[in-house]
DNA sequence: CTAGAACCTCACATCGATGTCAGAGGCAAG
DNA sequence: CTTGCCTCTGACATCGATGTGAGGTTCTAG
C-alpha cells in the first residue's frame, strides 16, 4: 500500500504521514526508488495515532508512549508504562474536567431555556 | 482590582487577560488614566473563559455563546442558545471520543503488565 | 520628590500540526 | 515514448493563544 492509499483509507493526509514518519510515530519500508510502503496494520496504528492526538498528547509523548504498544516484553516498556499510566491520568482528569463543563453548560441553557419560557408567558 | 490583581487571582497571564478583552470575552472600565479595573464577578467569569478554551472552544466559539450568560433574557440570545446547544453536543460527543481513549489505553496497561508479570514469573 | 513596580499600546516571536508549493523522479496506460 | 498521476524532499505559510520586549505613562511607598 503506498502512502495515497493509506491516506485515503485513513483520512489523513498524506502530509500528516510523512510527518509521523519524521517523528517516530509510524515507520514505512521503502521500494528502491524511496516510495514509502505500508500493511494492512498501519491502519489501526494510523488511527490510533490520531486517538492519542485528539487525546491532547503531543508528538514526543505519542513516541514515549508507542513501545508500550509496538513490544510490550521489553525492557525499555518499562518507563514507556510508566508514562503510559502517567498520561492516562491526565486524560482522565481532563476528562472529569471537560464533564463539569459540559454540566455548567447543561446548567446555562437551562436557565436560559426557563428564562425565554417566562418571556413567551408573559408575552401571551 | 487591577490587572495583575485579577491574574493574580485567576492564574491567567496580564497578556492574556487583554487579549480576552480584544477578543470580546471580557469587558473592563477604565481608569481615567486609562487602567482596566474589574470587579469579583469577573474573577468567575475569567475562569468560565477558561474552562470553555479548555473544552476547546475557539475565542469567536467563545464570543457566540457568552450573551448567553451576559442577558439570558435577550433575543439575540436565542443564537446564542442554539450555538451552546450544538458546542454542548459537540463536547459531549468530544468526551465520549477521550472515554474510550482512555479504555484503549487501559488496555494496553493491562497487557503491558501481564506481559511484564510473565517475564517475572519466568525469570524466577 | 524619587525610585521601583505596575500599567499602557504595539509589534514581533513561538509552538505544533498541517497546508501548500516547487522541482524532480517514478510508474502505469495508451 | 509520452502523458498524467503519484511520490519524493525541502522549504515556507498558517492559525490561535500566549510570551516577550520596547518605549512611555501612572501609581505607590519611602
Amino acid at each position: 500500500m503506498r502512502i495515497g492509499d493509506l491516506a485515503a483509507r485513513t483520512g489523513v493526509s498524506v502530509r500528516s504521514l510523512r510527518y509521523y514518519e519524521e517523528q517516530g510515530l509510524l515507520t514505512s519500508s521503502r521500494s528502491p526508488s524511496g516510495q514509502r510502503h505500508y500493511t494492512e496494520d498501519d491502519i489501526e496504528r494510523v488511527h490510533f495515532i490520531q486517538r492519542l492526538y485528539a487525546a491532547g498528547l503531543s508528538s514526543r509523548t505519542i513516541a514515549s508512549v508507542l513501545p508500550c504498544v509496538d513490544a510490550p516484553s521489553e525492557e525499555n516498556s518499562d518507563a514507556a508504562l510508566e508514562r503510559l499510566a502517567q498520561e492516562r491520568d491526565r486524560l482522565s482528569a481532563h476528562i472529569d474536567e471537560l464533564v463539569r463543563t459540559r454540566d455548567a453548560l447543561d446548567r446555562l441553557t437551562a436557565i436560559a431555556r426557563e428564562h425565554r419560557e417566562r418571556m413567551r408567558a408573559t408575552a401571551a
